[in-house]
DNA sequence: GTCTATATTCCGATAGAC
DNA sequence: GTCTATCGGAATATAGAC
């Protein structure tokens, strides 16, 4: 069913994922998709047209496997929803890889470009709310700037690992841990309030 | 003083900061740093030479303003020392600036780049001995484990801020802060143990 | 060691047939 | 819509004089 568009926007995360977004080659792309580079052309305009509605096809991805996770069975506790909302993005998988990467490079482009900034910017605000949230759960009655100024630190904490992970300086399994041990430094600062 | 290699990674270091590693031209930086392209191929082999030395050049120059600090008058507490190194890196002047994006950069490249992984992961485990000592002055007779494991999420949640900071999210002051709260909660972690 | 050419490679983009 | 073939520009890298 997926479309032609779909099948090159699939086959430039991976792309994406395995050379960055500097090293998206036209030509790699059409390889790895399995068609030519007119047809890119045809379908996307110009190279940046392609970035472009790749980056917006993975931040779809990503909210969707985000929230996938409802087989009516174990209800989890909010400090289990807590720690599996974070650690989701730090998996060992093609998918979560390709996206990790992807955000890693949108992160980095955006210091050197102000049209990526805003929307950077406010899917960094979106999530830290959202894992604000998910801590206000775990601890009702925190003041919220206590939970935000702790999200805040838990999701960027969460980026440094990715990037360590995915650079090759970290394990997968050692920065979960490390994602782990934040996770309750957090939750008992937060409780010493 | 400076020798020509030297004035040339400076340059090296002032493009990196402005157009990142992605956007390095050889040609740019023969202009920044007054040289011919032919000179720059000379003294470093190729790009990727041009690269190495640079993150090198900046681990040393950052090392060095780290420890800028003795006009034999106010001895620092270990608990001052350690804050003191950390929120270095969180300053709003230019070579930290650079540093910083430099740093920032090249983690960013080397989850695309081999050749850059090795010195990269050399710099940072140095960094964090040096952050797991200064926590072991804090807290004596804490097993190093444990130091190591908190230095590890120090400094990966000070990549993260600094990201943050430079793609224009987080206030610089405000990354100050989020940066102490975590060298709180983690002092008060090692000390539960 | 340093420069002025210049070679070489690579890559984005298009023309034109089917 | 899709391909083959190719152009043109840009960037890396080298040759050779001084």
């Amino acid at each position: 069913m997926a479309s032609r568009s779909t099948q090159i926007l699939e086959a430039a995360a991976r792309v994406i994922a395995r050379r960055g977004v500097r090293g998206l080659r036209v030509e790699e792309l059409a390889a790895e998709a399995g068609v030519s580079t007119a047809l890119i052309y045809y379908h996307f305009k110009d190279r940046t047209g392609v970035l472009r509605q790749t980056l917006a096809f993975i931040s779809d991805r990503a909210e969707r496997y985000t929230t996938d996770r409802d087989p009516d069975d174990s209800p989890l506790t909010p400090r289990q929803e807590l720690e599996e909302s974070l650690l989701l993005e730090l998996q060992d998988t093609a998918q979560v890889r390709e996206n990790s990467a992807a955000w890693g490079e949108l992160r980095a482009s955006a210091v050197f470009d102000e049209v990526l900034r805003e929307d950077l910017a406010r899917a960094t605000l979106d999530w830290i709310q959202e894992v604000a949230a998910l801590l206000g759960r775990v601890l009702p009655m925190t003041p919220a700037s206590l939970l935000a100024a702790a999200a805040e630190r838990l999701t960027a904490l969460l980026e440094g690992l990715s990037m360590r992970w995915l650079s090759g300086g970290t394990g997968i399994g050692h920065a979960r841990d490390l994602m782990r041990g934040a996770i309750d430094a957090e939750l008992a600062g937060l409780r010493q309030n």
